[in-house]
This record gives C-alpha cells, structure tokens and sequence, in this order.
DNA sequence: TTCACACAAAATGGATCCATAATCAAGGGT
DNA sequence: ACCCTTGATTATGGATCCATTTTGTGTGAA
C-alpha cells in the first residue's frame, strides 16, 4: 500500500509552468521559446518540452513554425476584438451551463474573492483574482470542451489584459466590483438570464475599453519585428 | 536552388491523418490508440505519434489519460447538445467575421458545392460536402483562433452527425437544401444579420433533431465501457 | 563601405533505447 | 468453484543520440 506516488502527471507539468509564466507575463510575446533552455532550467529532457509545446501550439498559446521554434504569437487589435466577441458568446453559455449545479461553497468562495479585489490588489493580484473569479463561476459546467474553450480565451488575451490594466490603472474599478456583485446576485437568484446579460456587459465594455487604447498593439504590418 | 524539398511539415501530418481517420468513423468511438500501432502502420517511429497525440488530446478529438493510453472519447446526449449551442453562438460570428472578405471565386464555389449535394449524394459524400460548404464560407475569417475553435467543433460533433444521417438518412433533405441556399443568398447580398439568422436556424434544427435521437447517445453511466 | 557568399555553430525534428506503470494470465488458497 | 495474489507481458513516459535545417558571423569582392 505505497499511500505516496500519486503518480504525479506527465509532461503536462511543463505545459503548466510554461502557461503559468505566460499569461503571467514572464516570457513576453515575441520571445522565442529555447527548448534547450526550457529544459534544463525545469530539470528534464527536451521531450517533454516539445510535447508541452505541441499542447500549448494547440491551444493557441504558442505558434510553431517548422524547425524554426516556438514563440509567443503577438495579436494585433482586431484579433484580439474578435476574441473578445467570441468570450461575448461563449461565457454566457458556459455560465448558463454552470449556474444549475453551484453550489453554497461557490457562491462563498466567490464573494470571497470580490472582497479581496476591493480589499485593494495590484494589477498582477486583481488579474490573478478576477481570472480566478470568472472561472470559477463556470466550473460547474459539465462540458469539459466549453470550459476548455472559455479558459483558451482568456490565455489568449491575458497579456493584452495586463498591457490595458498597467496603462488604465484601477481608474474605474467600481465599474468591475458593480458588475461582479450584480453577477454573483443573478447567480444566487439562479437566474441565468439576468447572469448572462451583466456578463455579456461586463466583456463587451471590457472590449471596448480595450478598443480605445490602440497603442497597446502592434500593426499588423510589423508582426515579423520583435 | 534546391527547388524541391518543400519540408514536409513534421509529425502534423500524423495528426492530420489521424484526425480523418477518427472523423471518417475508421476509428470508432472508444477505441484504444496504441501508439506502436500507429507508428509503424504510418511508418514513423512513436516520437511523433505521441505528439500528434498530444495536439490531438488539445483538440479534444481524443482523450489521454496518464500511463493508460488515448481513446476517443464517448459524448453523452448532454455534451453533444452543448457543442451544437457553442456552433449557434460561434459560426454565426465567424460568418460575419468572414463575410466581408468574400470573394465572386467562394460564391461559385459554395455555389457548386450545393449543387453537387442537390445532385443526390450517399451519406458520406454529404457529410464531406456539407463540411466543406459550411467551412468554406467561414474561411475568410481574419482570426485563426475563431477558425480553429469552430473546426474543433465540427470535429468533435462529426460521429455523431454521421450516426444521425444513419439513422434518418436523407429524410428532409429538402429542408437543408433550402437552408443553405438561403445563406448563400444571405452571403450574395453581404447581409451578415440574415446570414447569421440561417446559420442559427440551420444548427439550432439540426440539434433539436439529434436531440429525438437519443439511442445514438450512450448513457452517462456506461462511459467506461465499449 | 556595403553587399554577398560561404562556413560554422546552434536549435529543432526524428529514432532508438531504457525505466516504470498497467494489463492479463496462471496458479494457489479459501 | 470462485476469488485473490503474484508474476510475466505489454504499452506508455522519459532520456540520450543523430541528422537536417536554420541562423549568425566572418571574409572577400565590388
């Protein structure tokens, strides 16, 4: 009865850390990715690098070009619109999906985190906070492949997120908290209607905020350039 | 000046071999893929069977699990209802999105395609050709990623339209003729409002009709066995 | 001085080999 | 007769090694 050895997962763990610094900003887009380098520094063989970096290619994250490397993909500003759009029509239904088995425990941790976020965070801690929000508010869907989707969409447009929170600043949070604290509201009443058109509101002026400060993105002319 | 030597992309091409094979019904649902079996059957080495694999799981068109191997996995009725609600949500943006790029050489070829399914077709040749029509009209959508997410859609739910065609065969062909030339119509006239109330029509229907079909589906309980 | 060609260094893609966990079969015990 | 345990087979996960392509540098000529 060997109670340890939960054998752990496999290469997956780099594709973990890999996302992790990614959408923390750590390697910045444009980067190549070293398989080499990614290697050693996590204390394994290239194998599993490049096995990550084939999940992570298909999960949009990384772009592979043949025998010429990974690196992180930059998007230009009507791409990132678009994704955007599609998180306009996908939350919805995944919070739809959700909201029938929530249970008490969610509705806590999910106040919980509303109340960290006006506690007062920085902009990596309210980023970290609000992803975890979000998701969490879907993770009672029962379809694996919509909550794939959900989560692909926000790595995608994470960076972009950060790159807007470091030149807006916290300047209208209250706009945030209202829009969280009335969905956490529609989400207690079970009502999936009210839930999902707070959450509709809550990406789209997301998006056209973002929309407003082109600066944040690259012409699609350069895209080659660092 | 090395004129040929195009380089083959790498161990996509299994992924891409596996992928048809899985969409055609060769592979059948639940079925274990033995990687030795795959490799030597394409005649390569395991290496990148398992990262067509890997990119393959990320798809969502198979299922990994750790030191057990990648089958297909098995939808229940409810997951396939929740794909087809992502397709009513997501193609009609790809179509609006893709919509303004069209060009004279894709109506004809949508045009074409129609016909050839209007010809009368056996189940397999519909299944392809009605791929190909709706893919096709979302092919010049900018954004890789909206493409991406709506071909794994297609993907995933691609058994079960093909056991649905089975089973009730060409019965109301009609009504999808009449469906796709009032998009195509739609498309002509560059209206992307009415070109999305068609699509959602059309998979809104065809999901209602897979849903009175539940003897395609298998029950949450059995998902382990065959 | 600048551009071009060639060579060297490095990184990726692929193959073979080894370790470990899972599966299947056989045998013994209850 | 049936079930549990134990061993052998098989398949997956990982590491090291080799081939090919790309890239960066340096030298030479215009």
């Amino acid at each position: 009865m060997k109670s340890a050895a939960p054998e752990k997962p496999a290469s997956e763990r780099i594709a973990q850390i890999l996302e992790a610094e990614i959408l923390s900003g750590v390697i910045e887009p444009g980067t190549r990715i070293r398989q080499e380098e990614v290697a050693d520094r996590l204390g394994s063989s290239r194998l599993p690098v490049r096995e990550a970096l084939r999940m992570l290619a298909a999960s949009g994250l990384v772009q592979l070009e043949t025998n010429r490397g990974a690196r992180i993909p930059h998007l230009d500003k009507g791409e990132v619109d678009v994704l955007y759009r599609m998180r306009e029509r996908l939350e919805p239904l995944a919070l739809s999906e959700s909201m029938p088995h929530t249970t008490v425990e969610m509705f806590d941790e999910l106040e919980e985190i509303q109340c960290e976020i006006e506690s007062g965070v920085n902009v990596s801690g309210f980023l970290e906070l609000d992803r975890r929000f979000h998701l969490l508010s879907y993770s009672k869907c029962p379809t694996e492949d919509l909550r794939d989707s959900v989560a692909r969409l926000w790595n995608s447009t994470a960076q972009y997120r950060r790159a807007f929170m470091n030149v807006d600043g916290p300047h209208r949070q209250w706009i945030v908290n209202a829009e969280h604290r009335l969905l956490v509201d529609a989400m207690h009443r079970f009502d999936a209607k009210d839930g999902e058109r707070y959450l509709v509101g809550h990406i789209r002026r997301t998006r056209k905020e973002l929309a407003a400060h082109p600066e944040l993105f690259i012409k699609e002319s350069q895209k080659s350039s660092t």
